[in-house]
DNA sequence: ATTCACGTTTACGTAAACGTCAATCAAAGC
DNA sequence: GCTTTGATTGACGTTTACGTAAACGTGAAT
């Protein structure tokens, strides 16, 4: 709050709040590597870096990779520099992601697909049972007021 | 094999093999409420449908959902009976995991373009080194023998 | 009759991803 | 000076999703 607004550093608090993960979830995340703040003192001092890192990290989450699985995604970012051997692997390893990241595609579609229908489902069985009130208005609903 | 190809029942093994899944998950999830074959004194026979419902389960892991997540989805399948008030709650349900969908559908979008840059930059790398290595042959490669 | 391939239950083990204390420290406000 | 607030490092606990081993049943093949 001493400069102008959006801050360059974050406490481990602040970026666990702004995404919603506790202090400990970070400390966690930096055990595996995915992390690595640096320090001041003891404390913790997250830079904008730092907390793009983050992003990447629940992005991950969401899609429910493994925090090391992750971890060697994160890697990749880092790895433009390193031996033929090296930078080949990361091609490869790209391309199985990929090929993982195309299934889920098809996976979430087809799980839309099957929500809108089952959404349908029960939005026709609720037309049904309202017409049948109406049809049986056994206790009728109050007739709504009008305004005037 | 004494049919007409294609049987109407399967083993727990064979249906494990199918999908890549060992016997005893196929039971947890049976534990867990997600599978429900029919018996055959001890033994689990598995139908058509119970195999649906697998397919089912194998999609929400894929998706990263847990298991007592996608009983939940799977029970929405069947829940196209029940009272008003339970229509309703299928609903927002449905809702809630279509935005979770359209989350993990985003992050997909997001991560593909990612992977696309990554493998360009790496392309580019070793592009780069292959030229330094003509340029600069201090043990140039062994030329490639014709075939005459 | 025995072996073998599968299947069953029961029960303990385990890896992953944190949650939950407890004890401690350090700067900041009163 | 004292307390509050937020941070730190252990260390143990917990939940999820199975793995693994033991002990046993069963129908088919040899």
């Amino acid at each position: 709050m001493t400069d102008s607004e959006a801050s360059d550093t974050f406490s481990i608090s602040e970026l666990g709040k702004e995404f919603g993960i506790t202090a400990r979830a970070m400390r966690f995340y930096e055990d595996k590597g995915l992390l690595n703040p640096r320090r001041c003192g003891q404390r913790r001092i997250y830079s904008r870096a730092d907390r793009t890192r983050l992003i990447l990290v629940m992005r991950g989450r969401r899609l429910g990779w493994q925090l090391d699985e992750i971890r060697a995604v994160i890697d990749m970012y880092d790895t433009s520099e390193g031996e033929l051997k090296q930078l080949e692997y990361t091609c490869e390893k790209i391309a199985e992601r990929r090929a993982r990241l195309l299934q889920q595609q098809r996976d979430i579609e087809s799980s839309l697909r099957d929500m809108l229908e089952i959404e349908q489902r029960c939005r026709d069985r609720i037309e049904q049972m309202n017409i049948k009130a109406v049809k049986t208005p056994s206790i009728s609903k109050p007739e709504p007021v009008p305004d005037e």
